[in-house]
DNA sequence: GCCGTCGGTTGACCTCCGTCAAGGAACCCT
DNA sequence: AGGGTTCCTTGACGGAGGTCAACCGACGGC
């Protein structure tokens, strides 16, 4: 199935493409359709190429041999991924399971290095993005290493909230997941939410979440321990 | 002080590079020495440029507001780091330490980006330079969530002599930075060292260590639990 | 020499949070 | 409707590991 020529034009890694490029990019990906629970790669599989997912919602996780999962990151339409995974040896470093029926671009690998050596802007924006995602994954580690639950839950309220610009939403993924996110189980998760809940720091009803105390959850996030 | 050319040749980074764009780095680039416990940036601070380590050791590392540190990487000489802080907004992810005295490339930033425009082969050395930390990173956020502390020191043991290419060396970090750096504290390490030594798995002689039975350390590391 | 600092080890304690188990709610299917 | 998932919540329990404290050896300065 062709893509959309709208589509790749609307994707961020290639802002600012001309023309001839934008075509280009066009005849060499093709549009892969998954439905909920498909998995389009494994760690260590050999990498086909880069995605970008069209539609839908993507986690890409590690899976520890006793079958544990941890979610490194959701990925949302516009967003590529597994851009690392090209540039390396030893193939994917991690699973990538389709959440709900979603669309990709799948730009296999060897034609998209070719391309990277015409069109260095494209470096750039793979360059910025590799980057963000280091950023993010190093205060992921922070937050393992050095805060307890109530802190990492209390930064994931604050985080998207920034990033959705508001103070309310509703949850895309389950509660379960939302724990594997912020390095937890399901079930602290439910009992941190129901103390910041009765605390009054939030409001969550069902998947609907709104955050009531910006302030608290900001003391919260910083130490575990404030005296 | 002017960097030596043969210094600036023999980076990584810089492979594979003509001779004018080798004596254009040159130019941009001004050597900085620093002694032990320097400290080269802060996090949050405005990014000034890339650094490439010439001599000694620095450490990159996570800080919690409650004095808690967290070490994300040791950097030795011939690496580049504070790539990402470069293409990134909100300066310096982390904070940097000279570990011993030290002597490092400093590429300012405008004029790095400018070279980069120019020399598409840089970008993609970037990419691949961003692509290995960020499998580490990930690796290292599956320890830490998935994985108990024996794990994550039986992984840094075989990590470590892989990288070495040997099964004993020494270390060049003290206990207390090891432990920072696999996610725990002195103590709790002390006691997994001593944990493995009685078991005959390592030998541990202050700063020496020697791997003795590799079998043993991989079967630790994949799983706590295994029956 | 003596003493201060730093790194490392060990012991005792206690808390956070992961695990196990059970029950409920919401949402599919026929 | 009813029965089967899947998701969520709550309780009880136990253990891994972080914290506090004391102690020791090595090293360096004066």
């Amino acid at each position: 199935m062709p893509a959309d020529a709208s589509e790749i034009r609307s994707i961020p890694l290639f802002a600012g493409l001309e023309e001839t490029q934008l075509r280009r990019i066009q005849e060499i990906c093709r549009v892969v359709e998954h439905g909920r629970r498909d998995v389009l790669f494994r760690e260590g599989e050999p990498a086909e190429g880069i995605f970008v997912l069209l539609s839908g919602r993507v986690k890409i996780y590690k899976l520890s041999p006793d079958g544990k999962e941890h979610i490194l990151h959701v990925v949302r339409p516009g967003q590529a991924f597994a851009e690392a995974a090209v540039f390396m040896p030893g193939g994917y470093p991690a699973y990538a399971e389709a959440l709900q029926k979603s669309r990709t671009l799948l730009l296999p690998k060897a034609p998209f290095l070719a391309l990277l050596q015409d069109e260095p802007g494209i470096s750039l924006n793979i360059i910025a993005t590799l980057s963000r995602y280091l950023k993010q994954f190093a205060d992921r580690i922070e937050d393992l290493s050095l805060k307890d639950v109530s802190a990492r839950v209390a930064r994931w309220f604050l985080n998207t909230a920034r990033e959705k610009g508001r103070d309310f939403w509703d949850l895309e993924i389950t509660k379960g997941e939302l724990a594997s996110q912020v390095g937890t189980v399901s079930e602290t998760l439910s009992r941190t939410l129901r103390k910041f809940q009765d605390a009054g720091w939030v409001q969550v009803r069902g998947r609907f979440v709104k955050i009531l105390d910006k302030g608290a959850l900001q003391a919260v996030a910083e130490g575990p321990a404030e005296e």
